[in-house]
DNA sequence: CTGTTAGCGCATTCAT
DNA sequence: ATGAATGCGCTAACAG
């Protein structure tokens, strides 16, 4: 049977107001603490589970936080979603998640959503496929607080959490020029998407930190997939000009220029160095185990939680959006360690 | 400014009742068209949002189901959360995520939290230290809807989706001798955990559906670890009468083996075959890739799914308990190929 | 320190 | 086909 005891069942066997109660259970300084105690070993003797809708009705706040990704079905997002639950359970907060299949009316959809269920915060990595954003713009009009992670975008002054890809780029780039390597290739991710950008340009930059000539011939565009990193290690051996090191936008792309280099018998890494970006479970257990760039995901998810329950503590107040930058670990492997 | 607008702004908007408004929102079939047009003409102008909270305090029914997981940080839970997530969406189901963080404590607080949500529904995958149930057995008692996926219990008469751990290991032991190797040892899992015993158990029905005698020396107890996977291709090279092939009860596992096999250069498939259990994602990139069963994770999320939308349909109704057993599939790859 | 009163926004009886 | 009244369970303002 249902659990129905509410706060006058305690209130009427004792003999009290349910305000009292009420009071009570919520610890209010104005309460006796003999009052207190009695309350407390009615409602565990009766079992009593407090009505978190009744009390979001009543205050207007809901203790929860929607947290929009594109997929739960990878790694990534979950261990975001890690770092967000974990803290969010810590100070009372329950999560919300929705989907958005990387579809701009799922998104949407998902915005409705957690505006339907007046959660107190929204947390949003932008699908790759949005091209318009006025749900989040209407999101910010009914100030109801929200911020960005890892997807971000800048044009609509709305907090975020995202690592420094430029920084992350320049490590990659620097180690494989450390390393030994002297000509040192790109294959990049679509350009739209700032973290591939900035991966380019923290590319560009180590190399002109170590007085390399940038060769436009040694960047291919691909994206973050094994197919193109094959296909950006063939264009790349059959330059006149060959490099002999390729820091892929993603370990997935690098994992398709490891292969790639095994069917053609080019040695990992004594002939050539590979670095990837993301630090995916698979790179620390394939042969030669893959050098790449950690995201930090989890961290992620717990900055970007600190950064909406300030928006939470802080309504009303004018508050300027910020961004949080996370720096990235390079991770060294055997696939950048010339001998 | 946040969206204030309610029912009775639009009925005071229209000249009408509250109730009307209510009504023609939610398609009342004794409401004229007329009027319903008008009052959603409205309601979009006025961009309203009903408010779930005050809706759910009245009908009692939240829409929202509880998905309480030992952690979001594997890959395995997230997909079922994706298959869970998606069907939710398409049902009007929203979906709240607590982490147990395989403790039995939080695991607790996440049914508390549930409780206190009022969740329409919740489903679980019990934490790994969990050893008293009765916070489930306190569900069961409230007549809340509840269900298990993956990590289930057999006592507690709960419905449950999980995969058929038995058949599974079958597959890849018979797949094993198929292959023609001769002795096939097992690395096995904590056996308090039903889902390893019963791969002992589909080890065992493979070996003597194929006349082959099964010796306890070929089995050892480790978990789901590289390590355990060192240790045990270490132990079985050891003995005298040495296998030639291991079924390990779960990828990682399975990984461990490899590299020990590659260090003491032993060549698998040829030699030595291999193969693991999960089918997780790095599975396919190494080197050799490692033959896998998979666990239909997306599937099994849909399943439970649609099990606990049935038992919140069904409420009240008296229903048995039911166990659906989903077929995992076999993986061949490069590691049990022999040539 | 505690009780009284009121109402959050909606859905549902019972009228008409 | 619509309106009026009621209350889900709780918290907050105001009394006292």
């Amino acid at each position: 049977m249902k659990n129905k005891i509410t706060i006058s069942d305690i209130a009427k066997e004792l003999g009290i107001a349910p305000a009292t109660v009420s009071r009570a259970l919520s610890n209010h300084p104005e309460i006796s603490a003999s009052t207190k105690k009695k309350v407390k070993a009615v409602a565990e003797r009766l079992d009593y589970m407090p009505n978190k809708i009744a009390s979001s009705l009543r205050s207007g706040k809901t203790k929860v936080i929607g947290v929009l990704i594109p997929t739960a079905e990878h790694l990534f997002f979950g261990s975001v979603i890690h770092g967000i639950s974990n803290l969010a359970s810590q100070h009372g907060y329950d999560v919300l998640i929705y989907q958005s299949n990387e579809s701009e009316a799922f998104e949407k959809k998902g915005i409705d959503t957690f505006i339907g269920a007046r959660v107190d915060g929204i947390l949003v990595s932008i699908s790759k496929n949005t091209t318009n954003f006025s749900h989040f713009k209407s999101v910010k009009e009914k100030n109801i607080p929200i911020a960005f992670f890892d997807r971000t975008n800048d044009d609509l002054e709305i907090s975020s959490v995202c690592i420094d890809d430029y920084s992350g780029a320049f490590m990659a780039t620097e180690s494989l020029i450390k390393s030994g390597y002297k000509s040192i290739a790109h294959i990049s991710g679509p350009q739209h998407i700032k973290a591939f950008s900035e991966r380019i340009r923290g590319y560009k930059a180590a190399l002109e930190q170590y007085n390399i000539l940038f060769d436009a011939n040694l960047i291919y565009s691909g994206d973050i997939s094994i197919e193109a990193g094959r296909k950006g290690a063939t264009y790349f051996l059959n330059l006149e000009n060959k490099p002999d090191a390729i820091f892929a936008v993603e370990d997935f792309t690098a994992l398709g220029v490891l292969k790639e280099l095994k069917e053609r018998e080019i040695q990992v890494p004594d002939a050539f160095g590979v670095i990837g970006f993301c630090n995916d479970l698979f790179g620390e257990h394939i042969t030669p185990s893959l050098s790449t760039v950690d995201q930090k995901t989890v961290q992620m998810g717990e900055e970007v939680f600190h950064l909406i329950y300030e928006l939470i503590s802080k309504k009303g107040e004018k508050t300027n959006h910020q961004k949080r930058i996370l720096t990235p670990t390079l991770i060294t492997r055997e696939s950048s360690k010339k001998s």
